[in-house]
DNA sequence: TCTATTTGATATACTTTTATACCAAAGGTG
DNA sequence: CACCTTTGGTATAAAAGTATATCAAATAGA
């Protein structure tokens, strides 16, 4: 035989190779929406019908999704005409996190690696690419946060801030990372958990925002990574005390 | 009703909602093996109960897998006692490359967006955190490299090389994030497609390499850059001419 | 040739997902 | 109130995917 005898897959360690049923991913997508601020608390999920539609998978595989996360706490379905399922309001997402936090807490540094180095290049990024319109969109998020103090506009406005800037870096894959890793690490947690730092983190981000507005990459990468940090510190903080 | 009316899936697009079959799985993973350079032509897999029971899942759901993989042109598979599934030759290989790249050429320029980041802020953690044993381990990839010429040793030297340089900077996520990227961007094509440039590549390696030994992040960020920027380039140029 | 190893093929049972239809509850409107 | 629309809840049957076990066929080597 012509070809060499070199065995490859080195260890004989197990591999995982994500058990995804259609109903996990539905519940991983979902939880990704909430977590990532995308659905903020109180807010309408579309009717099972409709839903099950975009997503492309059946309604009862839909249902045992929303059951699940139902049971888990983090949405809450009611029936009849104005009825459907809503996101929960922050104290039980907030026990969600816990329980999340606890399966992963040996996770947590690396996922601070990862987010200062994916955030750190968007806000480069953005402070490249950024179009006028998505200028705006930033300023915006930014003004919402600055101007308001009740956790759940809080909540949406933390969101929506990084969401802009990620739009404003115009790369799909960066953006992906980042609400990827954000559906794990439940990031408003700066402003849920430690209300009074609120003053601190918003100026982080008028940091970050100004960097994009001037065009100035290196110092935005500078300011998002610093913001990263904040949050690591007042995250663990948190932990600590809890 | 107390909650606020705000609907929140924003559009009214249809979401893509990974259908992953567990056999499609398989498929993503064993091909990401293959263009990783994890497995290199030539290279046998371990047989079908074995690799069946460490992928976790039924012999049966691993065949669906291999056939696939078979009748794309990754695998050849033969009966018998040294027989097995082996990784093609590079002709096959480079052709189905071709297909890949074909489907999704669109997405090049973020895809090496991506590496840039991911690889470039590897190449600083590496060279904070390798330890000697891990140093060692770039090092002989890249002396491999440097004294070899046939295609396939360069190919599996080349993968090497990263893989070491993700292992010394001691990131998980940043980690598998490469190896994601690299299963969709069939990295060796510098050495396969282009093969007067090796010099050229290798002399990045080298960069990258010194500045690892060096403990010089900043400078080991930069020749990591570099020279994602040099196979973008030769990957444009190979995609032109053919 | 005999033996060990490994893929090829098949049968059976179980789980997940889908499809379709209909029922029950809640809320608004005439 | 009666009625209608919206929405979740349920039932039933079918389809697809998966797991387990067993036997046949091919190949290499002693």
């Amino acid at each position: 035989m012509s070809i060499n005898e070199t065995e490859a897959p080195s260890a004989d360690q197990d591999i995982s190779l994500v058990p995804n049923t259609a109903s996990d991913s539905a519940v991983h997508y979902l939880r990704s929406l909430i977590f990532s601020g995308e659905l903020g608390p109180g807010d309408r999920l579309p009717s099972e019908r409709d839903l099950a539609g975009r997503l492309g998978i059946s309604r009862i595989t839909l249902r045992l999704a929303l059951k699940s996360l139902e049971s888990t706490g983090y949405i809450v379905t009611t029936r009849g005409a104005h009825g459907g399922s809503r996101v929960n309001q922050f104290p039980l997402l907030l026990r969600c996190w816990n329980q999340w936090m606890a399966l992963h807490r040996d996770e947590l540094e690396d996922l601070f690696e990862f987010r200062r180095t994916v955030e750190g290049r968007m806000a480069e990024l953005a402070a490249q690419r950024r179009t006028a319109d998505e200028l705006l969109d930033v300023e915006r998020a930014v003004a919402k946060e600055r101007d308001n103090t009740t956790r759940s506009v809080l909540f949406r406005a933390d969101m929506e801030i990084h969401r802009a800037i990620a739009r404003a870096a115009h790369s799909p894959r960066l953006q992906q990372a980042m609400v990827d890793v954000r559906a794990e690490l439940f990031i408003p947690v700066d402003q849920a958990l430690l209300e009074n730092r609120q003053q601190e983190v918003n100026a982080s981000h008028e940091a970050i925002l100004a960097a994009i507005r001037d065009g100035d990459a290196e110092s935005a990468s500078r300011a998002a990574k610093a913001h990263i940090e904040k949050v690591r510190e007042l995250v663990y903080r948190a932990l600590e005390t809890s």
